[in-house]
RNA sequence: CGCGGGGUGGAGCAGCCCGGUAGCUCGUCAGGCUCAUAACCUGAAGGUCCUAGGUUCAAAUCCUAGCCCCGCAACCA
């Protein structure tokens, strides 16, 4: 079997509800994911929860409930937040999977036996509610502590750090002379720009248990769990290690011992392909990750892209001042589809975004009622009535429109950059509804005549609207599929071999239109 | 000297790296069309490209200085 296209999204922490930016993350990766198998690829898709910490355990607490059992709570929202996307994802990790634990405590007993982890006491002051200890930098000028910080105390603690000072020089080199490892490049720029001005500080991988117990316990220092890096960072690597890839079961040779056993034949996942990520986690995926599978002896991933985030009528979103945009609610209103749509297209992978609720509803109507669905609507319309359903001789007027088409869409999703692929796909929606103005099918109808012509003019609307649907599968799955619906076929599967002009047969029957992005009622004035 | 993002026709954006007629979507106005989800097509109006210097034959684009806005406490991608 040979390497899969490997991608995942960030896991998130569960201490809240899912939000527009969480949806944004998982919707752009899935299209990813999807355009890959589009094109042919074998995918695997991963995307999860991070289940461990502190906040975790005192939300618990405070419902008086075992921090398995709030979690598991949350586990199940989650899971149905995904399948509200549509995502396509293959497996769904929990940092309190027993497999995640496994691989989890191999690696940190590799990294000791190495010599890689050492112990050392630190005394500062701490803040309970933010789990942090908190620097100079963090006081007020009087003295004081901020009252965001919460309650304040000093603290002497044993901790273990992971040494990161001899991995600095060979990221720098990595990531100059791979530029496309960390993407979009302004982000390349801001890292690269912390490596080569900063000194890299080791990093505290563990709290006492005495003070968070909720957490993968030390397999060397029981008194002790992991703390965020070795837990949250290591679950990508988690599920190749469950399906038996020798990218990551090899290094682990001799550390990594699976209950229910290694699996045969074994998966190839690693290395990723991509890590997709929001902008604020891009230092411990740029720096600290690709350090960590160093020194475990594991290849890096291949590229680590980082995404913007959704303001919302040009503010930040804030669930105290109320502008907050809830996805299920947008999709409950307007489709799936047009939810997908949207944030794809508005956006770019990389800048930050703004989110209008007139901006949306705009590009509904405008793009995809109006653009996409109307066309469907008119060619299917035209064919029924001047052809009784059934697809004339092949005409190739459109060939070559199509074709750039799809040449663009295909390069630009293997480049990742799905709003351009859209903006490529729609080229194609507008020169057949201006090619429907140009010709005037219903003007030819009219006349005996004209009968080869009007032909040719239907034959190209319904293979334009077929082509279109075959491209937008990645993007808005379920449409693509009611547009083969409504041209007569059950398709599944589909793949961009079926994005060639020509397909269509001579003699299909297409079925009654439907609208596919139905206009909403005008409110009430 | 804290860090980052940004300031382009009414709105939202692209272009800036690799200088050379300022482009897209929406909105507005006018015209065309009637197959279609009152949808579609064409044309027009509308811009000191934040400011001031500089480099250049030529700057939205490069350089310098400055101004302004937004994030960087919480929920949080």
């Amino acid at each position: 079997m040979s390497k899969r296209f490997y991608i995942t999204t960030a896991i998130d922490y569960v201490n809240g509800a899912p939000h527009l930016g969480h949806a944004y993350e998982k919707i752009i990766t899935d299209v990813i994911a999807r355009s890959r198998r589009f094109l042919g690829e074998e995918v695997f898709f991963l995307t999860g929860i991070d289940e461990h910490g502190q906040k975790v355990q005192q939300a618990a607490d405070a419902e008086a409930k075992t921090a398995q059992a709030y979690t598991d709570g949350f586990a199940t929202i989650w899971k149905d937040f995904a399948a509200k996307l549509g995502l396509s994802n293959q497996d769904f990790i929990r940092t309190t999977d027993l497999r995640h634990k496994e691989v989890v405590q191999a690696v940190l007993t590799k990294l000791h036996q190495q010599g890689d982890l050492y112990k050392e006491p630190y005394t500062g002051f701490y803040s309970v509610k933010e789990e942090t200890f908190l620097t100079e930098k963090d006081r007020n000028p009087d003295g004081t502590w901020a009252a965001n910080w919460g309650q304040v105390v000093e603290l002497v603690e044993h901790n273990w750090y992971f040494k990161m000072g001899q991995h600095q020089q060979w990221l720098i080199d990595l990531i100059e002379a791979n530029p496309s490892f960390i993407q979009p490049e302004n982000r390349r720029n801001e890292v690269l720009g912390f490596l080569r001005s900063e000194k890299l500080e080791d990093l505290c991988i563990t709290r006492p248990k005495a003070r968070l117990s909720w957490g993968i316990p030390l397999p060397f220092d029981p008194e002790f769990v992991t703390y965020v890096w070795f837990d949250a960072l290591t679950n990508y690597i988690t599920v190749p290690a469950a399906l038996g890839d020798p990218a990551i079961v090899e290094p682990l040779k001799g550390f990594y011992y699976a209950a229910s056993g290694i699996p045969s034949p074994a998966f190839e996942l690693w290395p990723a392909d991509a890590h997709v990520i929001g902008k604020d986690i891009l230092k411990f995926h740029a720096v600290y990750w690709p350090i960590m599978l160093k020194a475990m002896g594991v290849a890096l991933p291949k590229q680590i892209l980082a995404h913007g985030w959704w303001q919302k009528d040009g503010a930040k979103m804030s669930k105290s001042t109320g502008n907050v945009v809830d996805p299920i609610t947008v999709i409950d209103e307007w489709s799936l589809d047009a939810f997908r749509f949207y944030v794809v297209r508005e956006l770019a992978i990389g800048p930050d975004g703004n989110w209008t609720d007139a901006g949306f509803e705009s590009r509904y109507n405008a793009e995809l009622a109006n653009g996409l669905g109307n066309l469907l609507n008119r060619s299917i319309s035209m064919l029924n009535k001047y052809r009784d359903g059934i697809v004339p001789a092949r005409s190739d007027t459109l060939e070559a429109d199509a074709t750039k088409a799809i040449t663009e869409t295909v390069a630009l999703l293997k480049a990742n950059d799905l709003q351009e692929a859209l903006v490529a796909i729609w080229s194609l929606v507008n020169r057949a509804n201006k090619f429907i103005d140009e010709t005037r099918p219903f003007t030819l109808a009219k006349d005996p005549a004209k009968a080869a012509e009007l032909d040719a003019v239907l034959y190209n609307l319904i293979e334009s609207c077929r082509i279109l649907a075959v491209l937008l599968t990645p993007f808005i799955p379920t449409s693509a599929a009611k547009i083969l619906g409504q041209l007569g076929f059950e398709q599944t599967g589909v793949t961009v071999w079926d994005a060639k002009w020509g397909n269509l047969p001579t003699g299909h029957k297409v079925n009654a239109p439907q609208p596919l992005f139905p206009k909403k009622e005008k409110p009430k004035a």
